[in-house]
DNA sequence: GGCCGCCTCTATCGCTGGGTAGAGAAGCCG
DNA sequence: CGGCTTCTCTACCCAGCGATAGAGGCGGCC
């Protein structure tokens, strides 16, 4: 089973190396060249590929709003961006319009071949300089300040268990077998919670537990 | 300049496994070897390696602690978290902890080597499998499909209110006086409300509010 | 050793919460 | 109009919850 390339890029020599670099494989094979993104979209039509590799600075219609076009339908070719500047905007734009990989005109041809291969099967593949960033941005809103929030300090490990258990959803009775104790103990870990969070009853006491990180919704 | 591994695992064929691969190249040399946490931050002091190739499932001391540990401190190793399984909850909390890379064990030594050495020069390195999920968990958050649940608009206009106002963590008595109904009333709606969401009780109420978007944690 | 914090357990008590089974009033829609 | 849904209310019951006031064991710390 060979995997079907459509090769876009506005410069001929550009294209030629792509073509030589893919078509030297042996599994691989190259199906089409355009020049501009509006004769890729028509060529994808037309020739099925499984992968477009796609350049972003085009006349005409770019890369990018190639790519839109390309994955707005489902079972689609995958697509791999291929760009000289790793400017932020391109790669956000190019992975939210739907591209499968994002890699530097300049990555080695191994790698070009492993992430055509990769993306073949559903998976994506990012160049590292961008996968750093990506994560960098992953984690800031994440990490602004995890807030060890005072009042869970306060809390004894048992205390936390208890209040995580309580904001799932467990009863108290549910909550003594799975700690193993008796529910009488239970019940004395839960008052301890209340008072020490403030609150009047343990629906009070899960709102807290999502204030403070405790528990997330799943979404 | 070789670059000095670390390999940190609690099983010593695994860790035999990457000490062959890693010295086999010219370029890379392992410097130690911990099967814990705790002794792998111990050694990585003493050590000083430029690169820590990190289990998760370890006793005591687990690799998302331990990598906590080492990256919190400025200039100090970069951590590839090797793993067998990729649990997202893996994957965000080893990211969050500071890791530069995350391998599945099952990667070719070819690709762990590679890896190795991106991750020395600064940048970060991901399974295809885990960059896909992270793009889609970025580019999610853009889309705007609030995901209307079916769920809610099972619900009355006058259960999604009492729901909103037990998720606020009311009593009864208070939802009945703010709606200026009788307790009662307050009873039924809370009831007709709990059987709809499949709820015990109004803790597990409150999380599915949550859940559905109807409360937001404030933080 | 003595103190203190945490975990454990017991026992009792009142109240809220949740289950069940109604029934009447108002509004919408075919 | 007749049927439907929704909102309202009533009454009863009991299980679970939360408050209170204990007490003993264990470990760490001074």
């Amino acid at each position: 089973m060979t995997i079907r390339v459509l090769v876009v890029d506005d410069q001929t020599v550009v294209r030629a190396g792509f073509v030589a670099i893919v078509d030297a494989e042996p599994d691989l094979t190259v199906v089409g060249q355009a020049g501009d993104g509006a004769t890729a979209v028509a060529l994808a039509a037309d020739l099925a590929p499984d992968i477009v590799l796609m350049d972003i600075r085009m006349p005409g219609l770019d890369g990018l709003a190639a790519t839109r076009l390309l994955t707005e339908k489902a079972d689609l070719p995958k697509v791999l961006v291929l760009t000289t500047f790793d400017l932020d905007e391109y790669v956000y734009e190019a992975l939210r319009a739907g591209a499968s990989g994002f890699l530097l005109k300049d990555a080695q041809p191994q790698d070009l071949l492993n992430a055509i291969r990769i993306i073949a099967t559903g998976e994506a593949v990012l160049a590292p300089t961008i996968t750093r960033r990506l994560i960098q941005t992953f984690t800031q809103p994440q990490t602004p300040t995890p807030a060890p929030s005072p009042l869970l300090n306060s809390l004894t490990p048992r205390e936390r268990q208890v209040l995580t258990l309580i904001a799932a959803g467990h009863s108290n009775a549910e909550i003594a077998t799975t700690l193993g104790v008796t529910v009488g103990t239970t019940k004395s870990h839960v008052n301890a919670l209340l008072t020490k969070l403030n609150a009047r009853d343990r629906v009070q006491a899960t709102i807290t537990a999502y204030n403070l990180g405790l528990a997330h919704p799943r979404n």
